[in-house]
DNA sequence: AACTGCGGTTCCATTTTCTGGAACTTTCCG
DNA sequence: CGGAAAGTTCCAGAAAATGGAACCGCAGTT
């Protein structure tokens, strides 16, 4: 067991609403001894990897991790082209529009684009949500094979539900979430992909629920299904499911 | 030297534009023998820090990094504060805002809030720059006494003229910059801090300089101030200095 | 003031990991 | 296809990491 994948494990403990850890914390979620903690969340913190807040034992990411996460999303052409489209939804509809990718059966957001609105979204940057359970992760889970579906949620209960969700999302080309990860805020979420790089994003705008009617989601689907089409067409992405209105399944 | 030296060595490499690394770049940015180099960047890899862009040899950084800026942000109640007030000046005025703070002698930026202007600043997230060269640094560093700059800045050419400038912003309250990082792009920023964890950010807004004129910046500087002064005193930051329009000096 | 408990640090012998150079393998390009 | 460049594996020795115990620092209680 390297101390490489003990930093490593260190730093997974952060997120799902964990912002800073304690030497005890660590050795009680590692199993490692206090000693051992000791000195990993030192030389960790040395390594400029954590750094304490204020001087007090609550040890938190360093500042390193902003300039990597920003080079995480300067890493991807897909990522920068499909952020263009959302910055430009976001600003034609006032609403905020995030893009996310798959990291297992989760999905996580790279990049937010406030809106104007009067509905302020808590950013989904660091919040991991279930895939099932959200647009971003069903549009994304959509353009995969039933079959890759079945092996990704190879035991799952959920794996029925959601075969057969993913088989409207396909002829929609498009998901949509209706107050399904946050009280009163809807959202719709387009994928697509880089073949060159075997990577998908979902692009995808969130709004209030009870603010939003049909016509305007159905121009946001445009306008989210032409860019993400456009970023298709350009990088070659075969997979790609362009929205069909026409096939809009209501609940 | 550990591998944890190293691997923070490999993950410092990214900023400054580079997106990506192979072994050999690694080998030779660090002075490590090819085989070392590998064997790290793989540890890297199954450790979650590096990921391979779709199965080429160009390792950046892993998905994890997103979490950990976001706990980052989320770690800090002044960060959060702060970019309320940012949040709300950028949807009043329309232009892009900024949370930055200091990191030695560089300013990076923590969170960004997308305005709806025709201008689009490009996302300083993830690009450093020189304290001394833009508004969010100057006014980081006019908090500080000028024992600590000259300290800070020791053998450096430019900290008499810094520390010339540092009473200015600390007569006015705020810094401006005036084409200072980006052609066409004028800044104004306010700093605050947080004496229980020790920590200064400073809130910016950026802005086209040719369209705004001194009305619409002096309001700009107001509602900065007037947030920044809000979360001055509900932290107890006595080194807060409340921006003074009338002790405004122009160039 | 002394004592106790909690969180964290240091010491040290032992164990484990990491290293560099060389040989080998894989990939890419003309 | 061949050659060169990039990357990987092997192995003995060196260096780092480990766990348990002792120690330290701080805060609260008597």
């Amino acid at each position: 067991m390297s101390i490489l994948n003990n930093a490593a494990a260190v730093l997974s403990c952060y997120g799902a609403g964990c912002t800073d850890v304690t030497v005890t914390e660590v050795s009680e979620r590692l199993g490692l001894p206090k000693a051992s903690s000791s000195r990993l969340l030192r030389a960790m913190r040395e390594a400029g990897m954590l750094e304490t807040i204020g001087g007090t034992r609550r040890h938190r990411p360093g500042r390193m991790m902003l300039d990597l996460a920003a080079a995480f999303r300067h890493s991807s052409s897909l990522i920068s082209r499909a952020s263009e489209v959302v910055v430009t939804a976001t600003r034609q509809f006032g609403h905020t529009g995030y893009i996310s990718l798959l990291d297992g059966r989760e999905v996580t957001a790279v990049a937010d684009f406030e809106g104007t609105n009067l509905l302020r979204v808590v950013s989904n940057i660091g919040r991991r949500l279930p895939a099932h359970l959200s647009a971003t992760g069903r549009s994304l889970l959509a353009r995969m094979s039933d079959e890759e579906v079945r092996r990704l949620y190879d035991g799952a209960p959920e794996a029925k539900v959601l075969l057969r969700e993913l088989a409207r999302v396909r002829s929609q080309g498009f998901a949509v979430s209706e107050q399904e990860s946050t009280e009163g805020v809807d959202g719709i979420a387009v994928a697509v992909g880089d073949p060159s790089t075997n990577e998908a994003i979902a692009l995808c705008i969130v709004f209030p629920h009870a603010l939003v009617g049909e016509p305007e989601r159905d121009r946001m689907i445009a306008a989210l299904g032409d860019g993400a089409e456009e970023i298709a067409r350009s990088l070659g992405d075969r997979a790609f499911i362009p929205p069909k209105l026409e096939n809009r399944i209501t609940t």
